[in-house]
DNA sequence: TAGATTGTTAATCGATTAACAATC
DNA sequence: TAGATTGTTAATCGATTAACAATC
């Protein structure tokens, strides 16, 4: 019924799936085809563009060319969407690097670490003080923040985020923030994650 | 009812709490206190313990000292538990040095890239051939494996892995991998976290 | 037409929460 | 005892899937 979570990382796996379609030469795709690439029933795949308003044909499924522009229009995908991160350490320093992120449009604008000696202002990603960040995220109208600070800086990074007018927060930190008003966090749990997948290995071993 | 991957997260987020609770000196905890901690209903605690026969005091609580040891040997806390990475690209590298997953018991063993100038014997954690790598994890029996190469080269590795006896992989390439028989695969997918982030703030940006 | 696919509604499934008896 | 907390069952909630009429 309502736009949630899953339904946009659909959204982009369906995006990925027709880029590769189209490099292909495809010009149809059915709602069958993007559900394999997704994993999910095609009904779903009907269901989610019905909410953007995306419509097909009864017979022929979709065009390719026209379902990327809406995808993309409604992903953002038009405009380049500016992030800081906080914490150069490893985790800081890959995403600034990261093509991945690039290659979608997700432009890293500066990177800011207490640690002075990681300064370098003339990179292709700047990294700045952290006592910089409010007035860069101010003068720069940032609203996307990428948290990877150790565990007890976290919530301290994420109160100067909000205050500078952040609305959304990817948390790489293992603590949860405690959100007030109109932000949105999404935590990625490595170590979470990763003890998961540890516990279920084992379990399936002892099965045996 | 069954174990899942939620429940598995939250008890690492027990585990957290608990660790903080134990350097402050407590000795007991109430559901509702963990239940704070992890952000759901405390007879979502009790349930969670339930099913691994964790029992407390109907007036008093659990003891910190008790459940943190329970907890640990749910999780494999006991073991080190070790991985291996295929890619040694920004992502690969990160996660190589991540003084996360040390912290956890969770020990990087040795990192592979196709590029043989990345290769490097004698780091701390060696970095090998891809071609090494299906000996390296048969010898060495990791059955954990963590996919950081580009989309393109990702199910080619993800095969290798499986062949090599691997059971859970942590992928952060953004295809979806083909999981046959008894392997686990989690993703880890960064743009698209990033990019619904995006979408609901440009969302509520929009509602006001 | 016959066959296939969409768009949408109803059914299902699973996870979380609420409620409450038991009991310390 | 009275009050508070556990352990467990029933209710709720939300997301996904199945089903199917409409239709090209």
């Amino acid at each position: 019924m309502t736009v949630n979570k899953n339904c946009i990382i659909r959204l982009s796996k369906y995006k990925n799936a027709l880029a590769k379609l189209k490099a292909l030469g495809f010009v149809k795709v059915f709602s069958d085809n993007l559900a394999d690439a997704a994993g999910v029933a095609s009904s779903l795949v009907r269901k989610d563009f019905s909410i953007f308003g995306i419509t097909g044909n009864k017979k022929g499924g979709y065009l390719v060319d026209e379902l990327i522009e809406k995808v993309n229009d409604i992903l953002g995908k038009n405009d380049i969407q500016k992030v800081v991160i906080a914490g150069a350490g490893n985790i800081g320093s890959a995403l600034m690097k990261y093509a991945g992120f690039e290659k979608e449009g997700l432009k890293v604008s500066a990177v800011f670490d207490s640690d002075p000696s990681k300064t370098d202002k003339n990179g292709p990603v700047p990294i700045l003080p952290i006592d910089s960040m409010k007035d860069y995220i101010k003068q720069n109208k940032i609203r996307i923040g990428i948290i990877c600070v150790p565990d007890v800086s976290a919530s301290g990074v994420f109160d100067i985020m909000v205050s500078s007018g952040i609305k959304g927060v990817l948390n790489f930190a293992p603590v949860s923030l405690k959100t007030q008003e109109d932000i949105i966090v999404e935590n990625v749990n490595l170590v979470g994650e990763l003890e998961s997948l540890i516990y279920f290995v084992n379990a399936s071993k002892k099965m045996k």
